[in-house]
DNA sequence: GTCTGGGCTGTAAACGATTACAAGAACGAT
DNA sequence: ATCGTTCTTGTAATCGTTTACAGCCCAGAC
């Protein structure tokens, strides 16, 4: 009553197991062959084991994505994008969490040298030394959906938030808004890291003045919301930019709490324009990092350099936009 | 320069395969051989095939939770719980997405004979007699989070919408509203479908007159939003009921673009107190329907059959509480 | 000294597929 | 009729593990 094999077919139809294997990949033979297999195929409910399939060719039609929290909602529209081009090459598409530790995501990469998958995208939080090296070190080809240091040597696909927050902060600028705070995610995250810089560069070149920052613990609207009073204090402001639509929702509850009116009393702006942003209320201004566009170019990328391991390592980076809806003036 | 094996890994060690494999598994061995074995293992950086370890021991140790849409909130609060109770019992959790039509279900569960897992936990959107005949039929272990007919046989653990309705109604009767419309998903899904049966039950109960109703295309916000003109005629109504928290946004914002206000002028409320729920403004009143629980009981469930496959099929319900937020009066 | 028994260890047979190679059949050309 | 091609099919090796079984060694009991 256990499901059948290869060589219970081969029975069933009175054939040898080559000739069943042959008929279900598509090689040559008889029309009578092709038809007492599937004939027994069809009878047994026959269906092959990928296991053992993947362990005589070596690959297995599998690709994992990993990302660091499946709440976030920029992250569904990277892995929508994924989906769609991997599964058109004929690849199931697997995700995992890992969660915002370094060492899990260290942990996955090495874990990907047990077969899991024939190649992975990760989209880390933090890098160090470690995931570089077991990047690097890696069986199957890995592509980074973020930024690293182009002396790593890896394949990366990442957005230009620098250059996405000066954006944002022309169109503050533009619409009058001077006194703009800033709310940051974790500093010593790679995102964290470079809007932090991105904003400070964007204050400069307009000759602003920082009239106050703070750093949420994480990447959540719960952390986000928790950090707005940091920002709130006695300084009269007229604008927030936010690393991220969660924080900046976070944000718009805290004002609203206290009676401000957005984009009236202060503007908001987040990024990632997610699906999150025009589903709050007012409808977020975004600073738009390529997501959808991420995700495509780094599986197109995987599934390049499944095709050809040797070529050289390729940075990707896409350009910014900024989507203007209502939290905006 | 490819991969070690086992019997590289041997080799090095000046012993036997199996005593690496013995010694790798934590079998009796003595000091000196967990200690050469050790050694070798470092010094080639080996790590064991899963494939080839499961072809033989028949188990993966991976478990699969699809769910229809990536992008809705209930999902991730779900998956969360899931998470959890299978990495704790030793198992990694892949997930993948199905999209609403059922034959990418049916596809699915036939598709788990391929061994690329040894459970399933399935949130379908549609049921129908060819999911019901392969979740029997298939080869592991199979727990619908949803509701399928009793006569089904199969491990279910589900919410009891029809309830969460009725609390729902008689929050909002409660506090006045007597106008009460409705805004589905689409009827010929199963939530869909039990929601459609709970509201008219309970607007039956409180002796009250449908005022209006409509079907989305989708659980999806953007169909919420295009849907929500069709009940927002001329009838004047003070509170709309949601299949959805992705549906109760969109009709908000609708309300929004029309200048009505909420709770004010009419109160909304959703269901699944998804995050999405207090990330809205105004933070949305919402059925529970208690996701974190049926993932962490499906969970359960799965790993219970996986130990015991001869236990007969339970049927888990979980009731629904009403979380009460700004959105109503 | 021999025998028994208990640990470790090694040999080899699985697990379920793919595929190189060889063998047989059919067929046309000489 | 014979030979050589070509086309189809079967046999068996292989992928990297685990594990049943057998063999070995050593200690203790007689």
């Amino acid at each position: 009553m256990s499901r059948p094999t290869i060589a219970g077919v081969a029975r069933a139809a009175g054939v040898s197991v080559a000739s069943v294997s042959r008929v279900l990949n598509g090689l040559p033979a008889t029309e009578e062959m092709v038809e007492r297999v599937q004939r027994a195929v069809e009878e047994l409910g026959y269906v092959p084991d990928a296991r053992a399939r993947s362990l005589k060719v070596g690959r297995t039609f599998q690709l994992t994505l990993a990302v660091a929290d499946v709440g976030n909602p920029v992250y569904v529209t990277m892995m929508r994008a994924v989906e769609e081009v991997v599964s058109a090459a004929g690849y199931r598409l697997v995700v995992t969490t890992t969660g915002p530790d370094v060492v899990d995501e260290v942990a996955l990469v090495r874990g990907m040298a047990r077969g899991y998958a024939d190649g992975l995208v990760i989209s880390p939080l933090r890098v160090d030394e470690d995931l570089i090296k077991s990047i690097r070190e890696c069986e199957v080809p890995v592509v980074v959906a973020g930024n690293v240091p182009a002396k790593a040597g890896v394949d990366t696909v990442r957005a230009n938030s620098p250059k996405g927050i000066m954006l944002a902060v022309d169109h503050l600028v533009a619409r009058g808004r001077r006194r703009i705070a800033f709310l940051n995610g974790p500093a010593d995250t790679v995102p964290g890291a470079a809007r932090a810089k991105g904003f400070a560069d964007a204050l400069k070149a307009h000759d602003l003045q920082p009239v106050a920052a703070a750093e949420a613990t994480d990447f959540t609207f719960a952390a986000g919301r928790a950090a707005a009073p940091d920002l709130l204090g006695e300084q009269h402001l007229d604008a927030v930019m936010c690393a991220n639509d969660l924080l900046a929702v976070g944000v718009m509850h805290e004002l609203a709490a206290r009676g401000l009116t957005v984009p009236g009393d202060v503007a908001v702006v987040g990024m990632d324009d997610s699906e999150l942003a025009e589903q709050s209320f007012p409808p977020l201004t975004s600073v738009n990092l390529g997501s959808a566009e991420r995700g495509r170019r780094a599986a197109e990328l995987l599934l390049a350099r499944i095709e050809d391991s040797g070529r050289a390592p390729r940075r990707i980076v896409v350009q910014p936009s900024l989507s203007v809806r209502k939290s905006t003036p």
